[in-house]
Formats: structure tokens, sequence, C-alpha cells
RNA sequence: GGCCCCGUCGUCUAGCGGCCUAGGACUCUGGCUUCUCAAGCCAGCUACGCGGGUUCGAAUCCCGUCGGGGCUACCA
């Protein structure tokens, strides 16, 4: 009961990280660091045809670059490691070596084609589906026929009569028959461990005091309680455990591939920023409990407890998250915000990064940050301030290639040519008195001419300050150009 | 099929017996502002799955029902 708080974040990355997984992390984190405990980071790679080093080096990265740093685990090391479970075989064959001993498992001699036999029966007749424990009172002479046979052996664990009960923290109590729970496999016939063993094991030699994990997971918890028995572990040692609802899809199917976005990766790629991600999915299944929507990392941590977790499943929506995403974006200050674009512009080839060129996009950055949603849509909309062969997109060249058009840009060139100060203030009164006083046009259609003409778009940032952007020469050149279409 | 979990606007949620003729946010619609696009501001639409109880009183408690989901592996 006052055994300091540690959370345990423990993935199989068998692909990218998703959101749901992120959301599971966020959260464990977000006790952690609101009670003060630890925080646990371990991968749980027994199944190493699915498991692969290079997923695992793209969930630590990805955690990294969430801001959802650990205290223990991979990296940064710990007194209960090695974090990678494929590192503790040795662990886990002890315990497993110390059940059969102790009668709390045994040798299972079946096939996986005798076991699907038997389930393909019971089906048919409308019985629980499950290990009928054939192998659990082999005497020495089955057990000799048997491997006579030269049959191979799992390990199962005898789960016994009687009755399950544990307390989800977001649930309440849960109740398993042990009818409905049949013996379960801890290692396979070629030795190596199964997640409900090495799971178990780990959480109890790590010091977890909290599990969060998918409901996916809801119903194997009895078989984990059943290890930490056979451990002999007392109740009091046991985790505590919290099954997070589901993340899902638009269409109420669980969130896959197939079903939206859900790689953290991608995220990232589009321009999602890190805390915005965080601040949507912690809305996700949670509420700060009062008004507020928009929080920072330091706010979940401060606000978040597992209690307040709903258990009911959440719809991922994506337009929640791009609103968010923007105002996370409005709030960066001028340096963060540049630091963020960089990445963005270089990587569509709109700089090559010299300084210059990084002068230039500082200036213009004030003036595109409360328009864009993903940092992915900075490079559309700054690149006309550095393209060398300007061109204006092809249905607009219609908008600025009739008679008015042409009599706004050529008095526009009449008027800008003389300024000497190329400030957009300057730029936007000669052109106003010029267009709109004296021509006697609506701004919307004067502007719309000299906007496809520097910019190449109907739609871009404030047109007076992308002209003092681009300068004058170049203004100039393209209004020019833009009349010869 | 069995076991388990879940059920407030389209979506995320507030609500934990009276403050609810149900609040906020996103989306959507209309308006204001306006050099385009945004941003900002204002207004509007829309919800307690259903049926029984308990109670002076239920979104809130109980039962049933319907609906959704998970598990039912030598995956996790």
């Amino acid at each position: 009961m006052t055994r300091p708080v540690k959370v345990r974040f423990a993935p199989s990355p068998t692909g990218d990280l998703h959101v749901g997984n992120i959301r599971t992390a966020l959260f464990g984190w977000a006790y952690a660091r609101h009670t003060g405990g630890t925080f646990l980071f371990r991968i749980e790679d027994t199944d190493r045809t699915r498991v692969t080093d290079e997923y695992i080096a793209a969930a630590i990265d990805t955690l990294k670059w969430l801001g959802l740093n650990w205290d223990e685990g991979p990296e940064v090391g710990g007194e209960h490691g090695p974090y990678l479970q494929s590192q503790r075989l040795d662990i886990y064959a002890y315990w497993a070596a110390k059940f059969l001993e102790q009668g709390d498992a045994y040798h299972c001699y079946c096939s996986p084609e005798e076991l699907e036999a038997t389930r393909e029966k019971q089906r048919a007749a409308n019985v629980a589906p499950g290990y009928d424990g054939r192998c659990r009172g082999l005497n020495s002479a089955q057990i000799a026929g048997y491997q006579a046979q030269g049959r191979g052996a799992t390990i199962r664990m005898r789960m016994g009569d009687g009755e399950t009960t544990f307390t989800d923290l977001i649930r309440g109590d849960v109740t398993f028959d042990h009818k409905f729970v049949p013996d379960f496999v801890l290692v396979r016939a070629d030795g190596s461990p199964l997640y409900p063993l090495a799971v178990a094991v780990d959480d109890i030699l790590m010091k977890v005091t909290h599990v969060l994990r998918g409901e996916d997971l809801l119903s194997s918890t009895p078989r984990q309680i059943r290890v930490y028995q056979a451990m002999g572990v007392a109740e009091e040692g046991y985790p505590l455990f919290a099954h997070l609802p589901f993340v899902m899809g638009q269409d109420n199917a669980k969130l896959s591939k197939r079903n939206g976005e859900v790689s953290i990766a991608w995220y990232r790629e589009q321009g999602y920023l890190p805390e915005a991600i965080c601040n949507y999915l912690a809305l996700l299944g949670w509420s700060p409990g009062d008004d507020r929507e928009n929080v920072s990392m330091q706010e979940i941590c401060e606000l978040f407890t597992v209690e307040k977790v709903h258990s009911s499943p959440a719809r991922f929506d994506m337009r929640k998250l791009d609103a968010i995403n923007g105002d996370k974006l409005r709030a960066l200050t001028p340096a963060e915000f540049l630091q963020w674009s960089l990445p963005f512009l270089t990587r569509a080839g709109v700089i090559s990064g010299t300084d210059d060129e990084i002068a230039l996009v500082k200036k213009a950055l004030p003036i595109i940050q409360e328009r864009i949603i993903k940092l992915n849509e900075i490079p559309a909309m700054l690149r006309f301030l550095f393209v060398k062969e300007f061109s204006v997109e092809l249905d607009c060249v219609s908008k600025v290639n009739d008679a008015p058009s042409k009599e706004v840009l050529t008095r526009s060139i009449k008027e800008l040519e003389p300024l000497t100060a190329w400030t957009h203030d300057c730029i936007e009164a000669a052109l106003r008195s010029a267009l709109i006083d004296e021509m006697g046009l609506k701004p919307r259609i004067a502007f719309t001419a000299l906007r496809i003409a520097t910019t190449g778009s109907t739609i871009s940032p404030p047109l007076f300050e992308s002209m003092e952007l681009l300068g004058k020469t170049a203004a100039l050149a393209r209004i020019s150009a833009a009349l010869a279409l």
C-alpha cells in the first residue's frame, strides 16, 4: 500500500507504435509523474518472429520524441534489468522449472493439431473452448510413452478450481470463474517463454505497482495472478491493474491501418507536435475535470489520475487533433516555430539551409504561423519566396490574363516602381490609393490579380507582407511576367 | 455459443439523487471582421439506447432488454 508507485509501459513492438500504445504510455507516464513515482519501460519481445530490432529502435525513438522519458528501461538501465525480455530467458526458465517442481505447472504433450481438434469438438458441442486438462494427471508410464513417440512438451500452468477476483482501478471488482480460464501454456515446446509467464515474472521482479494496459488483456489478468501466487508473492505484492478502454476508428472498429492512420511516425511526418498528440490523446478517455482542454504536458502530469479514466471506448477524431495542433502551433514562440519549421522546409527542398535562406524564413514565419494546422503545410506556403523559376498555378492563369487584371498589374507596376521604402505599409498605401480609390475596384478583385502574380496562387499569406519579403526587384519582375501570360 | 467489459450531442467529454428546460470542446450552419486563406468574435443545430423499478425527485441507484466491443492461441 505504501510502496512507491512504479508504472510500467511494456509494448510488444510488432510494428510502429500506434495511437493506442502511445495513449497507454502517456497515461502511465503521467501517472508516474503525478505521484512522483517511477516510469519503467520494458520491451516484450518474447515472440521474435514478430518483433524486430528496427521496431524496437523505432519505439524507443518515438517515446523520446514525445517526451515520455523513462526512469528504468532500455538505454537508461536500472537495477532490475535487462529490460528486453529476450535477454531474460534464463529468468523465465528458472521460474518455469520451479513451478514444475512445485506442482503448479506440468508438461503437456498434446500436439497443436490435437488441441485444435479438441477445440473444434467443443465448439460443435457448444461448450466453452479451451484446454481440457488431459495432461494434467499423466502418470510416468504415459509420459514415457509420449517421450518414446518423440513428442515435444509445453509447460502448462494449473489453474485449479475456484475463481479470481481483482480490483481494476478503472472498472472496479472483476471476477473470473476458473471454469472459463483453462490451464495455459507458459513455455513453448521449443523452450521459449510466452507472454503470460514473462509479463507476470517481470512485473513482480521489477517491483511494478501499477499495470496500465489495453482492455484486451483484461481477461488474461487471472492468469497473471496465478503466476504471482506460484511465485509465492503475497497479495500486497501484486501490481494494481488498470485496463484502458480502446481507441476506436471512425467506424467504431478498433483503430487499425486500414482505419485511418495509426502510426505515430506518420503523425510526426505530417507535422503534428508531440505536445499536440499528447494533449489530444490525454482527452481520449480522460479529462481534467473542468472545461479545460488545452493542457500542457506539465498540467497533464499534475491533473492525471487513473481513477478518472473512462471505462468506455473513445473514437479517434483527427479533426479535433488538427484543431489542437493548430492551437499549439500558434502558441509557439518565434524561435520554437522556426526550429520546428526548418526540417520541413529542407526536406521539401524549399531551402538548402543557407544563412540567407534561414534569415528570410525567419522573417516570413510570423505571417503564416496562424494559417497552418500542420507543419507540412509550410513548404507550400513559403515556396514562392525561394523558387528561381517562378510559375503560376494552372487554374489561376485565367484569372490574371484577362483585360481587367492586366490593367491592374500595369497600374501596379507604375505605382510600385517609384517606391523608395519597400515595406508592406508603403506598398499597401500606394496600391490602395491607386487601385481602390482611383480605379474604383473592389479590394477583393484588385488584389487577387496581384496575389496570383506575386505568389502564384489565389491562396497565400497576406499580400503586402509577401511582396515585402519577396523584395522589390523580384516582385516587380513577377508582375511583369504575369502580364505576359 | 460461453465468459468479461462498455452505452450522455455526429465526435471527445462535464455530470457522481435535486444547482440539468443537461455545460464545454471539435465538427457543421449562419453572421461579424476582412486583400485571399486562416485566425478571432457572435449566434445556431444536435444527446442522457430502450423498458421497468427504488425515491417526494434519476442522466445519476437497481433489474431486465437491446446494441457495441474484447477474450476464447505453443500472439500479446
